[in-house]
DNA sequence: ATTGCTTGTGTGACCGAGTCACACTCCCTG
DNA sequence: CAGGGAGTGTGACTCGGTCACACAAGCAAT
């Protein structure tokens, strides 16, 4: 149980021996799900306070005609703004989780999670932190969809994701739903730029080479 | 002073005469806003946690080409969650506010909206269940945006929008603000509705005819 | 009333992005 | 090595956003 108290302290910066945290830990079970797995969907109620132990998760919304939208992620440590909205006001989750490696994740009932908050000023004080940086990533991702320019998106993106060796290892599937486009939109863009020799293009996997010419895209 | 008291009281669901309270009265001023008047713009440096008194406030973005993004709107009572989220995280506003009609507004000074929140975690419990509001809004604002449908979205604005009488007095564009979109689009959907007699245009002002018709579009 | 300005509307031409439909190809597995 | 699934390429079309203007409605000063 030593690997839940130390992600709750950390979480929350509050010293490991508070009753808060005892009280969320004895509440707490660990359990864990595998890639691709979806933690949750639109839809569904939400019961538990969740922290990502290990792995990584993707929270998105999909639209009827299969694109979806990428709203954020979780790394290892961190919760789920989604989920403490959803807990807090007692609505359905209105966006889909899915785990994007094998993951480990620690589980709070909804009541433990509601009893510590009104004990502990901590927590609120973390929630709090976390929902200003969270609205203003969305009011950034509303001002991004308003002024729409793929190219530029895409070509920052690229950038962004290329590896030490300037390799990408993701399908233009994934690349869309990471932009919140369509593939198509993603495969015509990235064979124009290979027509220019700015990337190399290959099943699942793809190659910058002219970074320059991307950043002039990017701004 | 016991309008702001007041105001403070109710918006905190707190008894107005807590040490909390009377700390951020007494900081408290009280300022006045003619309509049309910009509130504060995007780039601007956050320093006063604000309420709306009296009139309506409207919180947008916008985009280069002069097309503005309702993100939400502030009524008597209300504060503005992108302030306190640019208060908590001491980063600039990344919006713009506007007055849309005549404003009283009650501003307290960043310190001492800090420092009350500190002692006071019903000031917290506010703030929080705000925050889970309005990361909702959001969300469903991208959503929106995401699997767009401008006659669906105008249709609804206008049956929601018209009188008692079925008027509805709004330029093309400030419709076209309001849904984020582009004053032509809207001047040509609403032409075409006409032409089916399902609404009466004038300058400055329509006529919803047929709401049955909008209805039907509006899902 | 006439002139002239400001604010609102109407419209065509064009472009970028999303949708649909389908062909094709790479690669894994039986 | 055949079959099938996942990934990619492309044309045709629709819709929304942009640009460039023309035109109309109200208001103000002469």
């Amino acid at each position: 149980m030593s690997l839940v108290i130390e992600h709750l302290s950390k979480l929350f910066s509050m010293s490991s021996n508070t009753k808060a945290i005892q009280a969320l830990a004895s509440a707490a079970t660990v359990s864990a799900a595998s890639a691709g797995a979806k933690l949750f969907a639109s839809g569904d109620v939400c019961e538990n306070f969740v922290i990502v132990a290990s792995g990584e998760a993707r929270v998105q919304l999909s639209t009827k005609t299969g694109r979806d939208m990428t709203l954020f992620r979780l790394l290892p440590g961190q919760s789920c703004a989604l989920t403490t909205s959803c807990l807090l006001s007692e609505s359905p989750y209105y966006a889909e989780g899915v785990a994007e490696t094998d993951l480990e994740l620690i589980t709070i009932p909804s009541s433990a999670f509601r009893e510590a908050l009104r004990a502990s000023p901590d927590m609120m004080r973390f929630l709090l932190s976390d929902y200003a940086g969270r609205i203003a990533e969305m009011t950034a991702l509303v001002d991004r969809l308003t002024s729409r320019d793929l190219s530029a998106e895409l070509a920052e993106f690229l950038l962004i994701r290329a590896d030490h060796s300037d390799m990408i290892s993701l399908s233009h599937k994934s690349i869309a739903d990471e932009l919140g486009t369509a593939r198509e939109v993603v495969s015509r863009k990235l064979k124009d730029w290979e027509k220019q020799s700015w990337v190399e293009l290959h099943r699942g996997v793809l190659k910058v080479l002219n970074r320059e010419a991307l950043g002039r895209l990017s701004r």
